[in-house]
DNA sequence: TCCTGATCATTG
DNA sequence: CAATGATCAGGA
């Protein structure tokens, strides 16, 4: 990332509406002169920065996040999300949410999980993704937050709930990217040699890559149309 | 073309 | 090590 670190300073916003001033002040603007505000370094390709946006984001805007598995604004309870968008404003990628817990998950409803806890309330920044695109000429669209509506909330929970039961009854290694209609579980993890314990067919303990939940690009599409009515 | 499974960088 | 930020790349 390189920098200054000057942003270190950036504080926390304490309302929606500070956040989606702060948020509105960069739309427009390409990732390359978003860096160079802080005297950071662009990358000369996404090749080995991934991520690259999404931290930019969160040091520009005050997230306070860090690694931990809470919300990237925690006084406001509000996530962020960059996402990346082909030339038809199109998602071009899923959207990671949070790591999927494979052990202890017995007590474990929609309404305590992570998954429900992120999502509740997030801030979109569209990006342009395109991988022809150099990353700092890739420029910021316009922010939107979301929360999902009664429909979406019934299918995410729908998903979670299929998920978990699988998970708790030892059934990890049968979930694939296939299942889930709008929330996926994937490996999420370094390399495929990376094993953490889960549950097996008779209870005992199993290893197993690490997984995340996804939400699917269909998914994501629809919330960007919504926001935008196109 | 699209999606799934794999992977990259960084931090506490 | 485990979580964050995600995108890459080959096969369906």
């Amino acid at each position: 990332m390189g920098g200054s670190g000057i942003w270190k300073a950036v504080p926390e916003p304490l309302s929606e509406d500070e956040l989606m001033e702060r948020a509105l002040a960069i739309s427009g603007l390409t990732l390359g002169e978003l860096s160079d505000e802080a005297s950071a370094v662009i990358p000369s390709s996404m090749k080995g920065a991934k991520g690259y946006a999404g931290k930019l984001l969160e040091l520009y805007l005050g997230a306070t996040g860090s690694s931990r598995p809470v919300c990237d604004f925690e006084k406001i309870h509000v996530e962020l999300k960059s996402i990346p968008i082909g030339p038809d404003l199109r998602p071009l990628e899923s959207t990671y949410v949070c790591m999927a817990h494979l052990t202890g998950t017995a007590g474990l409803t929609w309404e305590k999980s992570s998954v429900r806890n992120k999502l509740s309330r997030v801030l979109f920044f569209p990006v342009e993704g395109d991988r022809a695109i150099p990353l700092g000429e890739r420029r910021l669209g316009t922010p939107f937050f979301w929360s999902p509506d009664a429909g979406e909330e019934k299918i995410l929970k729908a998903d979670w709930e299929e998920h978990l039961e699988k998970i708790s009854e030892g059934r990890i290694l049968e979930i694939t990217a296939h299942d889930g209609t709008a929330l996926q579980i994937r490996p999420k993890a370094a390399d495929s040699t990376v094993m953490i314990r889960a549950v097996g067919r008779d209870g005992e303990i199993v290893m197993t890559g690490p997984r995340g939940f996804y939400l699917r690009r269909s998914f994501t599409e629809k919330i960007l149309k919504k926001a935008f009515m196109i």
